[in-house]
DNA sequence: TTGATATATATGTTATAACAGTTATTGTTC
DNA sequence: GAACAATAACTGTTATAACATATATATCAA
C-alpha cells in the first residue's frame, strides 16, 4: 500500500495540523477495516453490524436481552433496532420472546444457528485482526488503546 | 463518559487479546466521530460524504476532476459517485460537465455555492478537531498516526 | 383511580449504500 | 480498420440507515 495517509488520498499538499490528519486516520483505518470485515463475513450471509448482534447475544446467554440493551451495546449506534432484530428472526439466527414481567420487553436470544455461524465466522475475523494487528508490538497497541480512548472523551 | 471501551460497550469480560481490543477501539472511535461531523454539518444541509467531495474538489480547482477521481480520493470508497455527484449537481453544490478530451469523463468542479457552503462548514468542523484532539499532546498524536498506518498496512 | 410522564418497541417514510449489469467511448491488437 | 478489451459513467434493484412519529405498557403523583 502507499507511505502515508496524504499519499492514499492523492493529496498534494501535507495537512495542515497534525489533529486533523489524526482524526482522518481513524475515519480511513475504520473504513478499511469495515471493508475487510464486511468481505470476512460474506460468506457467512451477516453483516458486520449483525455479527455484533450475535456476540452481544451469546455474551447475555440464556437470559438473553431486550432491544434497547442490544442496541447500548454495539460497537456503532443503530437508530433501528427493531427492524435489524426483525431480519436476525427472519433468518433464524435469534429468537424472541416478549417479557412476561415487563411486556414493553422484548427479549431477544441467540439461536442455535445464531451460535453456529458465529462459531464459523470467527476465526476469520481473527484472521483479519492478526493480519491487520498481529505484527504490531503490544505497547503500540496499548499506546494506541490510550489515544484513541482520549479522542472519545475518556479522562 | 466511561472509563474505557469495555465500560462503554457493558462489557462484563476484559477483552481477551489486545489485538481485538485495539481495532474495536478504532471502529468505536470512528463512530463517534462520524457521528459528531454528521450533527456538525447537519444545519448545513450537507452530509459528511458530500463535505469531503467539496473539500477533494476545491483542492482540484478549476480543473476539475472525473468521478472515477473523486472516489479515488475519498477517506471511505463509495461505491456509487454517479449519484452522490448527481445529488450534489441537484442541489447546486457542484457542476458537471463532459471532458471534450475524453469523452467517457465527467469533469466535476466545486461550484459558488459548494465553496461558500465549505466555508461556513470548516470552522464548525474544525471546532469538533478541537474538541476531539485539542488536548492531546502533539506527540501522542504523531504516535496514533503511525501505528494506523502500520494497522492500514503501511510499511 | 386518574392523568401525566417515561420507557420499549414498532411503523412509515425518505435517503443512501451496496451490488449487478448496461451503455458509451477509447485504446489495442491483429 | 475490425474485433476485442478496457475504462468511465449510468441505471435498476435491493437492503439498510436515518429520522420522525405512533403505539403499548409501565411508573409516578395527586
Amino acid at each position: 500500500m502507499s507511505q502515508n495517509l496524504q499519499a492514499e488520498l492523492k493529496q498534494k499538499k501535507p495537512f495542515p495540523r497534525v489533529t486533523a490528519e489524526a482524526l482522518l486516520s481513524v475515519l480511513r483505518t475504520a473504513a478499511v477495516l469495515e471493508h475487510q470485515l464486511t468481505e470476512a463475513l460474506k460468506p457467512y450471509g451477516i453483516t458486520h453490524t449483525q455479527y455484533n448482534v450475535l456476540r452481544i447475544l451469546r455474551g447475555a446467554g440464556a437470559d438473553g436481552l431486550c432491544g434497547r440493551e442490544v442496541g447500548a451495546r454495539m460497537v456503532s449506534r443503530v437508530p433501528d433496532v427493531s427492524r435489524l432484530l426483525d431480519r436476525m428472526e427472519e433468518t433464524g439466527l435469534i429468537t424472541r420472546e416478549r417479557d412476561p414481567g415487563d411486556r414493553r420487553h422484548i427479549t431477544a436470544r441467540i439461536s442455535r444457528k445464531g451460535l453456529a455461524i458465529l462459531a464459523q465466522a470467527t476465526p476469520e475475523l481473527e484472521a483479519v485482526e492478526r493480519a491487520r494487528a498481529g505484527q504490531i508490538p503490544t505497547g503500540q497497541l496499548q499506546q494506541l488503546i490510550e489515544v484513541l480512548g482520549a479522542v472519545r472523551g475518556n479522562s
